[in-house]
DNA sequence: AGGAGCATCAGCCGATCGGCTGATGGAGGG
DNA sequence: CCCTCCATCAGCCGATCGGCTGATGCTCCT
């Protein structure tokens, strides 16, 4: 099992990227690349298409994010093993994208040899992370997992965008068509989820988490 | 002069993208790569001892931030002309690092093509800048450059930090050993330099602009 | 000497916010 | 069918905020 070739498909928007995963695997005979997708959409066609053993694939990316590409992948039940290779041990799709489905998640910097290592892994379906996303996963796990219990619901982070834009709540409440008391309960609301008291912290700690920015 | 070869030193903290470089200009015998650095102390350090024609550099790096290495560059007269190759086009580092001494600004996402002409271009010492980052230069410039009257004062600074934790001013005043008038005082400077009305404004735009976060 | 920018403070007042309590209807899961 | 989550709305009230006007002392630069 260890000795078959890989086949691969690499995903990321940067050709730089894509060409250095490209030139690395290619010097390897254990590998061989199928192909590659500057995008979600197109990740997932060739995904299909081309059948490799493993998808190299970036999150943050213009056409189709990555993390729908992995859903959108599972739910096809693609036999396609997904490697997230990213740049942002602080990226907040870190679990979202582990949920949907991928084997393991690397960060860019990983070295060479690392980086094989946890393709082959991915390949036979074990679970690969980097340490600094292993540390991250653990302790989201211990938390109660932060369940739902702190996801902002779409209305409420319509609301908080236009409160990080200076908005006051009648204002919002003008915006989004409905009343200020409703801004207001919105507002309660995100501000327990998020574990603030007041508006300005809630854009901060938006911002922290990614929601915002 | 188009046709000596151009030496050059790769800077970026990911050896995937610094071997998705060096193929890249492995390729094309006009280009000679004489090494590379994975942060901006060392970069300084290979310039200097390399002479390389061009320094491609990234800006965020873990070991010594791209500006502070382009600015320490331009202090010690190096020869090498610094080529800026970044992933994003909002970064607040744009106009930094140009201001530091960089001759050229481009997206990481920029076709091959583009990236040998931008190396030959910056080698004979003229700017190449990517359209988006051009584009945002002329605005920039446009606008009366945001001339120190928008530069927060470190005071004001220190309140608005406490202001994204949900400090409430009275709070604040208690933290900073000052009056509550004063607090509002600076509050009202740093909305008028922020372009904003309250607090949530204020902490979104200082996350937008790199003051916080 | 004078101006600009910063940090400090005061008082007043209307606008806004956030907490509290309580309620309704619809969607989705068990 | 019941429960939960979401979105919607109401009214009350004290706390907080932001604008306005005006002032002092300090430093740095011209």
């Amino acid at each position: 099992m260890t000795d078959r070739i890989i086949t691969l498909l690499i995903v990321d928007d940067h050709p730089v990227v894509r060409d250095g995963l490209r030139g690395m695997f290619a010097s390897d005979p254990g590998f061989d690349v199928l192909g590659e997708a500057a995008g979600g959409v197109e990740a997932v066609e060739l995904a299909q298409r081309l059948d490799p053993d493993v998808v190299l694939m970036d999150l943050r990316m213009p056409a189709g994010g990555g993390v729908q590409a992995i859903a959108e992948l599972a739910r096809r039940g693609t036999r396609a093993k997904v490697l997230v290779l990213t740049t942002y041990d602080t990226d907040s799709d870190t679990i979202p994208a582990i949920e949907a489905g991928a084997t393991g998640y690397l960060l860019k910097d990983a070295p060479r040899g690392e980086l094989f290592t946890a393709v082959r892994a991915a390949a036979e379906g074990r679970t690969v992370l980097s340490p600094a996303i292993a540390s991250r996963l653990v302790s989201a796990v211990r938390n109660p997992a932060v369940p739902a219990a702190k996801v902002l619901s779409a209305r409420e982070r319509e609301v908080l965008e236009l409160v990080a834009r200076g908005t006051s709540n009648r204002e919002i409440a003008r915006e989004l068509f409905i009343s200020e008391a409703t801004v207001k309960t919105h507002l309660t609301h995100l501000y327990g989820k998020l574990g603030v008291k007041d508006r300005a912290a809630a854009v901060a700690v938006a911002y922290d988490r990614g929601i915002l920015g």
